[in-house]
DNA sequence: ATAGGGTTAG
């Protein structure tokens, strides 16, 4: 008669003590305690401990609990998938997913939210749309955290008209949806859209901006070159009181570094009280891009005193830094410190890196050893074996050329642009018989390269420049003026490759290669036509913002006496989702 | 009653 008050007063107070739980001794201690009141079989009681272990990130527990039990409900589900999301096992979390369509327990929204989210961290589009399916069959699709999960995905898969299409299907919107969208638009590259969507948040949100959309619309800003808009978005960063956030202060270091106001950069992080270790990776990217390699190092080296924790991306950014300020030693320094002094191993990545710089600089042989020595996969390997490619290109090196393109072949990704980089090697070497049947066997194989590009926004127009391609508005014009301007520029000592060189006496497919690697002159060129100030100049990924270009724009921002913005656009969104096609992959 | 969505550096 007593037992039931009694079994429910313990009831009560299992679920008490499991929603304050914070520590594992004391949850496995409940856990003893209800699996000897034989309240396992209950399932509310059962979904309380298994929130707990997965508070803890303890999944294991948490699935054996799971698995035991006798009836588990859509929270039991939800609850678990979430829990692998949060220890990044987003696989499991859609397999869980799958295993409870082939039951008898039905999904809810909160079931939608999770698995969907799966699908965004995996960037995986079909999963992503087959789900959205079953959210419509289900009645789910006027959710607004389903929907805006859904606008996430969508943006996270590079399928923004997708994610605008839900984001326009909704009724009621709040600032989660708007930071979805205005998210999805800045990282797909679509920086103008972003800023528009933000405008009419403001026309049509009473709500204050918060921290994570100001630093989506910073993104946006940095993308673009939009200094003015950066600075206005800063003001409303300050305004809005978020000014000490570690993840806005580093959109914002981010921002200014690619507006060209390096200054502002350090003036944003050093006002950041205790920044972890993404503010300082930011200012050492920022330090890096602008040719400041002792600044980056000085940065890395600060972080270490103060107990900072460098991660991989952060000694990307140093090597990168090194290799761009031409600190040889110190790159090589810094690489093998990583698993010495840092317990690091450094991957495919850091590798590359070093041997781009080892190529660049002329240590071919160096460069060609490291490449030899390391592990790597097809994409990888491709992508390191493209380097080396294109530095024994540069410095005329056709044994390694030809060993390193055989690998990149071998690896079976971007074949063309091989072809293409080892038949000007050839040329420039003079080895015209040998480009002429690697022409011919590509033309057999039906392979062809898309030609890069560089482009130029000037106010609202974008005027965009392909390789080879001097038929664009005012051609003659910008092509006199670059002619100009290299004259200047030699007069004044510059010494790097010349773009003058491109227009004469060079083998048309050569030429190709030449001008796809200097149109971004062009466009500079054509930019100090037009406009008098602020210039934005967007440079490919393909197009690196190496040392002698960095250089080039130091001496005609001299001799212009005008500022000149430079954008190097080096998140290329395909790139980092490895769907890269030629243009952007080299 | 327990479970869900958005931000930053390469």
């Amino acid at each position: 008669m007593n037992s039931l008050p009694f079994t429910f007063r313990t009831k009560i107070y299992f679920i008490k003590t499991l929603q304050n739980c914070n520590d594992l001794v004391f949850a496995t201690l409940t856990h003893a305690k209800i699996l000897k009141s034989g309240f396992l079989n209950d399932t509310f009681t059962t979904n309380y401990l298994i929130n707990c272990y997965i508070r803890l990130q303890k999944t294991a527990p948490a699935f054996q609990l799971f698995d035991e039990m006798p009836e588990p409900n859509v929270v039991s589900y939800s609850s678990l998938m979430s829990g692998y999301i949060n220890v990044g096992k987003p696989q499991i979390c859609l397999w869980l997913f799958r295993e409870m369509q082939k039951g008898t327990v039905l999904p809810n929204e909160f079931t939608f939210a999770t698995a969907i989210k799966a699908c965004s961290i995996l960037a995986n589009l079909k999963g992503g749309k087959q789900i959205h399916g079953h959210v419509e069959i289900f009645g789910y699709q006027f959710n607004l955290v389903v929907c805006s999960s859904l606008v996430d995905m969508y943006g996270k898969c590079n399928e923004v008209d997708l994610a605008r299409r839900v984001f326009d299907s909704m009724e009621g919107k709040n600032v989660v949806s708007w930071t979805s969208m205005i998210t999805a638009y800045a990282q797909s590259g679509r920086g103008h859209e972003a800023l528009e969507v933000f405008r009419e948040f403001n026309w049509l949100v009473r709500e204050h901006a918060n921290q994570f959309i100001l630093a989506s619309v910073i993104n946006a800003c940095a993308s673009l070159g939009k200094l003015i808009s950066g600075k206005v978005a800063h003001g409303a960063v300050i305004r809005c009181g978020h000014h000490l956030d570690d993840v806005v202060a580093s959109a914002l270091v981010d921002m200014y570094a690619k507006c060209g106001c390096i200054v502002y950069s350090d003036r944003v992080f050093r006002r950041v009280s205790n920044p972890c270790v993404i503010p300082y990776t930011s200012m050492i990217v920022a330090a890096g891009k602008h040719g400041l390699g002792k600044l980056s190092i000085e940065l890395f080296e600060e972080m270490i005193d103060r107990g900072i924790r460098p991660n991989n991306v952060t000694f990307l950014a140093v090597l990168h830094a090194c290799s761009h300020s031409g600190l040889v030693d110190e790159s090589l320094e810094y690489l093998n410190s990583m698993s010495r002094k840092h317990g690091m191993e450094p991957d495919a990545k850091h590798y590359t890196c070093v041997v781009d710089m080892l190529g660049r600089t002329g240590h071919l042989d160096e460069a060609y050893q490291l490449a030899k020595s390391i592990k790597v996969n097809n994409d990888e390997g491709a992508v390191l074996w493209g380097t080396l490619l294109s530095a024994s290109r540069l410095h005329g090196r056709v044994e390694i050329a030809v060993e390193a393109s055989k690998r990149v072949i071998e690896s079976n990704q971007q074949v063309a642009s091989a072809y293409v980089t080892l038949s000007n090697t050839y040329v420039l070497a003079g080895e015209w018989e040998n480009a002429h049947s690697l022409r011919t066997k590509m033309k057999q194989n039906g392979v062809c390269k898309e030609p890069g590009c560089s482009w130029v926004e000037i106010k609202d127009s974008t005027y965009v420049f392909y390789a080879g391609d001097v038929s664009f508005e005012r051609g003659s014009e910008v092509l006199s003026m670059l002619r100009e301007l290299e004259r200047k520029m030699k007069e004044r000592g510059y010494k790097g490759r010349t773009t003058g060189l491109v227009f004469v006496d060079v083998e048309e497919e050569a030429m190709e290669e030449i001008v796809g690697l200097h149109s971004e002159k062009l466009a500079l060129a054509f930019g100090l036509i037009s406009i008098p100030n602020g210039v934005t100049i967007r440079i490919m990924k393909n197009l690196r913002m190496c040392r002698d270009c960095h250089e080039a724009f130091k001496w005609i921002s001299e001799i212009t006496e005008r500022d000149i913005v430079v954008r190097d656009v080096n998140r290329f969104h395909h790139f980092d989702k490895g769907l890269c096609t030629c243009r952007d992959f080299w």
